[in-house]
DNA sequence: GATATTTGCAACCATTTAGTTCAAAACTCC
DNA sequence: GGAGTTTTGAACTAAATGGTTGCAAATATC
């Protein structure tokens, strides 16, 4: 059983919430967060602007919940890159290329919302869901290292933690420079070197 | 002889015009670009509302005189604090560290006019500058590197430019996890284990 | 001291924007 | 089919914002 939800009494609503959610991702997406008006988020989320309000709220409470599914999506991909059966190397070099890869995307203006666009948000909730996004996928990167390390494919005195966060600053600093036009094939050779880097043995 | 400008004819101007742009920067610095409003460059800058579009133009321009100067000058303090006589280690560590304390400081609601704010700007010219500003930074740090092979810090076959690069994005990353409110302690410490890894000698 | 020249202040205009109101539409329940 | 309920579309309001204009004030040149 999917579910048991009774029709709701009045007039039934003309869009999905998921959907419009989704579509209101490709608005901040291409347009930051201070760039969208309501009436872009209206134009593109084919919604009417009272059911806007009524339905999600406003304009931050939209990029909230658009955040939290992007970062959900975004997640899960770079989990699954992340876990897949193949070399660390190829782990860590695939997540930073990922990375390089959908801040370039073209019709993307802006790179990444979680990296680009959502910090500058200035806002507490934001904020803090950052932060969490953020442990979070240290974690997972801090996982695939442990993981290396019981298969013996580095060290067993590898810093696994502090790794783990370089490879996130590395990826910050990639997907920046991909916001400042720094051409797509550069930032691959970048990203595989970087993942060279972050696998170096601790000095002796 | 400082200079030999004659007079100008009218009503002399209540403000300077150097002066100005130091508060406009902080004004920006304060609020982000989308954030300020041309009442906020007003009232921040001193300066009259039509002076100010007669002898400035408008916001986009008022931000590209204040990124230019901001980089000039942080770029000068960079330049400095990476050639003074210290180890390299000191050097790139001490790099990163100011990098840190810059985004972390108080007030400044936003850490980094050259690094968080002014690549979500979408302006070619903008976006030239900072192209220009970041390679800039990593000619600086890759001929610290070249000085630091010459005194035997690293070894000769120690891959410069491609750490030049990672230095940045590492400082690139520093600088976006401030901005979501990662403490200056973590960072800090952080930025130190990044100069360890970057001076990482090439695996054999 | 008169005149030319430039700055400065206040008010102004047009546009954009966020958020609300209200009646009509579309549906369920009885 | 009618009553009750919810959504929708269009219009509306109030505020903010970018940019300009006109006139008074201040200073150099003559």
């Amino acid at each position: 059983m999917v579910a048991n939800i009774a029709k709701p009494r009045g007039r039934p609503r003309s869009f999905d919430e998921m959907g419009a959610i989704e579509k209101a991702t490709q608005v901040f997406w291409s347009k930051g967060y201070d760039g969208v008006t309501i009436d872009d988020l209206v134009a593109g989320m084919g919604v009417g602007r009272p059911s806007l309000y009524a339905v999600f709220g406003d304009k931050r409470a939209i990029f909230l919940r658009v955040l939290k599914a992007y970062a959900e999506r975004k997640g899960a991909l770079a989990a699954k890159a992340l876990l897949a059966p193949q070399s660390l190397r190829d782990s860590i070099a695939g997540f930073l290329k990922y990375n390089v890869e959908s801040a370039t995307e073209k019709g993307s203006a802006w790179g990444c919302l979680l990296i680009c666009v959502a910090p500058l948000v200035n806002d507490a909730e934001v904020q803090r869901f950052l932060q969490n996004a953020a442990t979070g996928g240290a974690a997972l990167l801090e996982r695939r290292f442990r993981d290396g390390i019981s298969a013996g494919e580095i060290p067993s005195d590898f810093p696994a933690s502090a790794r783990a966060i370089q490879v996130t600053d590395l990826a910050r600093g990639l997907t920046m420079r991909a916001q400042i036009g720094t051409p797509r094939k550069t930032l691959l050779k970048d990203a595989e070197e970087a993942a060279e880097l972050v696998l170096l043995p601790r000095r002796v």
